[in-house]
DNA sequence: AGACTCAATAAGTCATACAATTTATTGACA
DNA sequence: TGTCAATAAATTGTATGACTTATTGAGTCT
């Protein structure tokens, strides 16, 4: 009944053995559900096919069985696979994959297919984001217009490129909520993703900022005053603006001022 | 050194201590994430406030720390909420939460609000689904429009009400996928829901089944002939028709034939 | 008042043992 | 030889206890 610890505290033997794991600043856990997660989105492991197992993972990783288990629990909950006794994990199909989800997408983001990627991101965008300022029109209240109105203001003035992309996301945020409609939140993080992605093509130069802001300036007086098609088709200016920056390719070598 | 477990095993004592979690076939940390997930959802613990901590969990249901705790990473991988030392696990604001994913929509659609909850997913497939069925109509595969078609007309041939519905997502889905925009897929979950909370609306009169089908069967003839508007147009009136049906009310007593 | 120390708390991690479940193997029997 | 049932093996699932770490907050000393 009572147990003799025989090998008791092996612990102080290996001392600080090798990470083994790259941990910037998470927990244990989700380092693995990163670790592994992105394996699986980058298609290491095939859909169907059959992970190691939690001992495997444990050595190989230096970690604990409980702290793999954990970070599988976290992509079993985002669909990316399902665990049964004595068979182990096995990789969901792709389109059970909960591809919105904020992690998986960052994760996606980072694998192959960046183009192909970048398009379907544009693509969503053209099919939500006009219906969404159309609904914003119709139903927003008055402190949700002053949130759409403030972000559209701070992109104007803010002092950064990285400020005025963090103002961008927050405009189009701001209007997803203002549709009255909380499905269309969890969208947010597809605008998210895809202005960040579209970072690296914004140039600094004065005629192009001047002109995407006269774009969003546009849609949220359509917005405010409440005229649902007029702000659909601001939108959709936006996005073709956002499509020929694409088209003129990413930024070599952004000279620094 | 030695741990003289005085209490030892108690578990003796309180032998097959009642359940206090019910367990419906799932292991225990999944019942242990959908019950606090029901809560939190319905809104039992607000976003923003502290949750019980494990061990408090852990004695309420009967269950070991680590299983509260893989229930618990669960509800974290679904931005349900976080969790830090000392602090304890804070409910996120509703706009974090995954509200796309299969489980959480599951919850959710047992939570009050029903009619707004319904109204919102109506709302979200008009501006998903025609666009989805444009998309399908210009690129879709050779195999991904027979999946199309064998689902409508699985529909037409089905025995009983359930698998004419389980056709009719499966339609839904294989248009979605015919889009071959990858991040659509996880929309599926809002087709699925859609449709098994409209059940209870659908009557047996052959006129509306019929009528019913003869518009899946334009959507599907106008996505095999490539007709991108007509597509469109056509699954909005199928959507007006549901709108309608809503309209007339659920079925109070289906009468058993 | 302000900075520093220290204790209390709750999650995070680890190690171990055992239970439950499913697949694979073996062997008896027809 | 083929089929079925008992058995073994492998892997996840659950439980328990100990220890670690991060965070808060109260108390203490300037």
């Amino acid at each position: 009944m009572d147990k003799t610890l025989g090998k008791a505290n092996s612990t102080a033997i290996r001392r600080k053995a090798s990470p083994a794991l790259k941990r910037g600043g998470g927990s244990v856990h989700s380092s693995v559900a990163e670790a592994i997660g992105k394996r699986i989105v980058r298609g290491e492991f095939a859909p169907g096919s059959i992970l190691p197992n939690e001992a495997k993972w444990a050595t190989d990783f230096k970690v604990s069985r409980s702290a793999v288990r954990e970070g599988i629990k976290i992509l079993m909950a985002k669909n990316l696979l399902v665990s049964r006794p004595k068979v182990g994990s096995r990789v969901e199909p792709r389109d059970r994959w909960s591809l919105l989800d904020h992690d998986i997408l960052t994760w996606y983001a980072t694998a192959p297919n960046r183009e192909k990627f970048l398009a379907s991101l544009q693509q969503f965008r053209y099919i939500v984001e006009p219906e969404a300022a159309a609904l914003a029109a119709e139903f927003h209240s008055e402190e949700q217009m002053h949130e759409i109105s403030a972000a559209c203001h701070d992109m104007a003035t803010a002092p950064s490129l990285h400020e005025r992309t963090e103002a961008d996301v927050r405009f189009h945020l701001a209007i997803l909520k203002a549709t009255n409609n909380e499905l269309l939140l969890p969208l947010g993080v597809i605008i998210d993703q895809a202005l960040n992605n579209l970072f690296i093509f914004i140039t600094r130069q004065a005629n192009d900022l001047h002109y995407a802001q006269d774009l969003h300036e546009k849609i949220e007086r359509n917005i405010r005053l409440r005229k649902p098609q007029a702000a659909r088709i601001a939108v959709r200016n936006l996005l073709a603006n956002s499509d020929e920056i694409i088209k003129r390719g990413p930024i070599k070598s952004p000279r620094k001022n």
